[in-house]
DNA sequence: TTTTAAACATGACAAAAATCATATTTTAAG
DNA sequence: CTTAAAATATGATTTTTGTCATGTTTAAAA
């Protein structure tokens, strides 16, 4: 444990994105008292479904998917999520099992936070609680639009949507590939389709010079093409 | 106008159901004076897509559909809405747009509160602010599960599942008729699917006695049929 | 009551998507 | 480096779902 060189939340950047930038500086102070590091490598587990939370997690670094088992055995995956996000918020504030899985895309460092110093915030301070509120309309706003999304469009205008999504969200390089790299499953569940669909329609998009693939890393070459075929 | 012998928010019965509750008299009494009671009919809008909101709706009676219209020109039906909940909340605490459109199914009955009366009691009272947190929470969890079915699920579960809901969160009549009654259009705008399709559906569960229609009104009669399809 | 429009229903067909089979390529492990 | 396993790819086929056409029933308006 290297714990002693940790950076304290008072300093931490990355809460300018999320709502702890709505605690006061005693607050967080309290926080940053009883939060610890964590790190996790692409694959492991933050939480799982139905596990039981004692506190909210903020991304320091890297990505995570949270998705959720549905009745026929497949991971829909929700939502990423990245640098700055709340997760497990919603489970705390319900004191409810987590509803989503948690699962590290990449590597990723994040701070574990236990709950009672949220709660108590909560309770106190009306600033944050309206701040994390308005995080979670905007939440619920983008949920909604998944759903209609979900039940409107078809394949291939829902793997056109997720490639944007990723350049929107996760941004791409200077070569221009996308920052996040999915594997055809992980897009395919982010989509709701079968895997070989999924990868069907992107080696459509790739005859069509919309995208291309160096490695695993994608590219989207043609960003009008896709916009107009979701719009279709 | 006969606004004199309106109930006020304090006596009203409604209010424990959503997070008016949170509220003390007096700020209750404040909601209560720059209240008004709006009765809408059925096919009336109560708010639309795109509309900037001054307050939010708290249904009295009757159910209202919240719906989006997604590029292909169709209606998603997202949520219905009942006694006891709050419309346009979420637009209200972003101070965005209506994300969605509020439409009467039957007759409404439907108070609408000036935005002040929340604004100003969610940055004063953070018991009240915690109270739509845990709500809007909720709601976020029910989004989120609604996403996973529309994306994992069949058109047949689905709409075995709309039948579920319908009667979990409208009930059921003395001869078990559904509270509820949508038409076949609205059925599949909640589904998300064709109208055809839906009403074939619903043929099918006929045929197999699951379900029973007398006039407009449908009735479950085999739901551990609906429920096993549902699961499988 | 008659007329008209909307809602419901069903067949025929087309399109979209899932499934199953089987290569090929890439990655990771020994 | 070699080998096994996982990921990607594609063909063939079936199933699901959407679309178009058309008929019937129901409800609403004149």
């Amino acid at each position: 444990m290297d714990d002693y060189q940790e950076t304290r939340c008072e300093q931490c950047v990355i809460r300018q994105f999320n709502s702890l930038r709505a605690m006061s500086k005693e607050e967080l102070k309290k926080v940053s008292d009883t939060k610890t590091t964590q790190y996790f490598k692409k694959g492991d587990a933050i939480f799982t479904e139905g596990e039981k939370l004692n506190g909210v997690f903020c991304v320091r670094d890297g990505i995570s998917k949270l998705s959720k088992l549905s009745s026929n055995g497949k991971d829909q995956i929700v939502k990423l999520a990245t640098k700055g996000h709340l997760l497990g918020q919603r489970s705390v504030i319900s004191n409810e099992p987590a509803n989503l899985s948690a699962i590290a895309v990449n590597d990723m460092q994040v701070c574990f936070i236990p709950k009672e110093g949220i709660l108590n915030t909560l309770n106190s301070n009306s600033n944050f609680a309206v701040e994390v509120l308005r995080h979670m309309a905007h939440d619920l706003k983008e949920a909604d639009d998944v759903i209609v999304n979900m039940s409107q469009q078809t394949v291939k205008q829902r793997v056109a949507e997720a490639f944007l999504y990723m350049k929107n969200n996760f941004g791409e390089d200077d070569k221009g590939f996308l920052n996040l790299t999915l594997s055809r499953e992980e897009i395919s569940n982010v989509v709701g389709t079968a895997t070989e669909s999924c990868i069907r329609i992107i080696s459509e998009f790739k005859k069509e010079n919309w995208i291309k693939a160096s490695g695993k890393k994608l590219a989207i070459i043609n960003e009008k093409a896709l916009i107009d075929l979701v719009n279709s």
